[in-house]
DNA sequence: ATCACTGCAAAGTCTTTGCAGTTCC
DNA sequence: GGAACTGCAAAGACTTTGCAGTGAT
């Protein structure tokens, strides 16, 4: 993905393409893995980014679907830069670890709950993370 | 499941089964859908539970395995009782409207994963949540 | 009787908001 | 030029902590 095509995506939004959203989608699009809010604003200070502008840029980047909250159990929410390829995260419940894997079948299982359900006719998003103890955890 | 069971699972795990304790997990029990803090909070009131306590039981219940933390995109964490069927939610995204479902089929999923991953060898739990638009505000 | 538990109040952390000045288009 | 954006500072919301008193076992 070529760094020039963020304008090109705040602009067909609506937005401005300002130094600060494009340092930001650069941040996340750099970190390998969910970065925490924290992380996030550090970085971000580096760049000159004052904390309140760093809350309204992901509500921005989230709306655009470039970025996305992920819940690993962190006991805070982490972000991510979203990727084209549909992927999930394997977590170790001891050392946080992050682990990550494709093919979740989610289409198949999404058909069969809607039958099951009343009020939904259509799915379009859907959430999915493992947990577990990974191998170095586990080894006692 | 009898709600004189409470005491037992308390005391199995080595805590007081206290007022609050078993006030908190009827408060939970209850709502058919996951609740948010404030919901827990205002129904604890009533209980003449603080809120320092709330969040104090809430941890302990959660170490128990009888309440988890879900995620619904709600910009807050949701408290759901844990049931023993392994159910799952569909939230609409416009009126934030919950039903859930069975079925997920998560054990084929983590065993794929589980190929393709080099930490981990073992899946122990895991989240799901569908999002898509429900049929009543998908009405114009 | 003892130690875990709770209420209260305060502090700590996280997130949002108002406003004045600046920047992108 | 004008609307959108940002920094700063303050407020608001959420969560945790210390301590003294209370209650479950």
């Amino acid at each position: 993905m070529k760094t020039n095509y963020f304008p090109e995506l705040l602009h067909k939004a609506g937005y401005k393409a300002t130094p600060g959203r494009l340092a930001l989608l650069e941040i996340l699009k750099a970190g390998t893995e969910p970065m925490s809010i924290q992380e996030i604003l550090k970085k971000a200070r580096t760049a000159s980014l004052d904390q309140a502008t760093v809350y309204r840029i992901l509500s921005v980047l989230e709306k655009l679907g470039a970025v996305k909250q992920v819940n690993l159990r962190h006991g805070h929410a982490d972000y991510e830069f979203v990727d084209p390829k549909d992927h999930h995260h394997i977590v170790c419940v001891v050392c946080k670890r992050v682990e990550d894997f494709t093919g979740c079948g989610a289409e198949d299982v999404a058909e069969q709950a809607l039958k099951q359900v009343k009020s939904f006719s259509k799915i379009t998003q859907h959430s999915l993370e493992f947990f577990g103890v990974c191998k170095k955890c586990a080894r006692p």
